[in-house]
DNA sequence: TCCCCTCAGGTTGTACGCAACGTAGGGTGC
DNA sequence: GCACCCTACGTTGCGTACAACCTGAGGGGA
């Protein structure tokens, strides 16, 4: 009874690996705190072994810090560092933009152009404005660019700059000018795309993370 | 007397993280190659579990991949990867180098002098020409840059396209022109450096990885 | 002859136990 | 009273045993 043996489908390393980011990216796990891995195991029903694996990988995505015998701890930003983080994505996604725009059929353009909408709805004004689920729309949107682009380097170098940061977890800190500047830039980025112009696309891109980056770190 | 227990100094783990990349990154574990758990073990001298983590570890930064229940092997890149590699770099060390045009203190910039320097004796055409010498002062030159550029974000999404590729491996590919070319980049690198120029000591980087490109995935 | 099923071999995935290390607290000597 | 040492505890690092899984070969049936 104490071993539930039934849990979920995954490997059981990927599970804890998968909660633990999750629960990074959501703040659920405060940056700087300690990471106990009999305690992290305990919490998710496993040995300390599957735990262990998903940490060091954490590590290696740079969301936590390992130190000698003393643990990991989740790693925190100092604003400098942040800066330096939207500098990386501005010049990466953009370039991943623009090659997406080689590669994207006419399916992927309405797939991308249906959740730009979507974020448009429910990021207006109003009783129905969801900035939560926000976050899981534009992740799924930036995703799907990425991946679209078909350049794994591209996607490899942006996941060592904290695999979509912490900085994307909410949407709540954007002043309403921000927001619809942000929800417009990917309306306006499907729109470069079907028109074939990578530039362009790769420019809104670039506009867009530099409205981010006002947004979460402030003027330089 | 089996178990040797006086071995490195530093932990069993890290030994065997430094020893496998050390391996693949010369090109003695050859791209493809299966890496099997217990084969490894025995061949370092230690238990699954280090070399579990070592492989984790490298898998994290690309330099193995993992699949299922078949184990690890050394991971092979196609034309394309490595193309998009070279994109990824030049887009990345320039930019690293042109921060570091910001961060160089007097001193720095003496050490990376004497390193193009001694690039350029070794490199020489005659008889002592070493280019196999020419690897570690390379990786050097650009470790030493990235470091001043004081950007871990840059660092760590560098990283995170195969730790100093294995295309950084050899010099013996180069033809004299481009070989030339190359040491004589580094030096121009200094100067810009020395000029308080950044955009210049970008735009050389640039340069310098175009240049390499062209040698090891040929013309475009 | 070809296909499918079964089984054996080898591999990785996980759990657990022990040892090493770092840390904090109390006690003793100056 | 203060500083230093020593001890005890909690943690991580590593080794080993067992279970789950994938793969390939061989035999039987259609």
């Amino acid at each position: 009874m104490a071993t539930t043996v039934e849990r979920g489908a995954g490997r059981a390393s990927e599970r804890a690996l998968a909660d633990l980011r999750e629960a990074i990216l959501t703040g659920d796990l405060a940056a700087g705190a300690h990471l106990g891995e009999v305690e992290l195991a305990e919490r998710l029903g496993l040995s300390r072994t599957p735990v262990r694996e998903a940490l060091t990988r954490l590590a290696a995505e740079g969301l936590v810090e390992t130190t000698a015998h003393r643990g990991a701890r989740v790693t925190s930003f100092s604003r400098d560092d942040l800066d330096a983080i939207f500098d990386v994505r501005r010049a990466l996604e953009s370039r991943a933009t623009a090659r997406a725009a080689d590669h994207a059929t006419a399916d992927d353009l309405d797939e991308l152009a249906a959740l730009a909408d979507r974020m448009l709805e429910i990021g207006a004004p109003g009783p129905d404005q969801d900035l939560d689920a926000l976050v899981g729309l534009n992740r799924g949107f930036h995703a799907r660019l990425l991946d679209l682009a078909q350049a794994p380097a591209l996607a490899a170098a942006l996941a060592g700059v904290v695999h979509t940061p912490v900085v994307t977890r909410t949407f709540h800190a954007y002043d309403p000018a921000s927001l619809a500047r942000s929800l417009a830039h990917h309306v306006e980025i499907v729109a470069a795309l079907r028109a074939g112009d990578g530039d362009w696309a790769a420019a809104v891109m670039a506009s867009h993370i530099g409205n981010a980056r006002a947004v979460m770190v402030g003027s330089r």
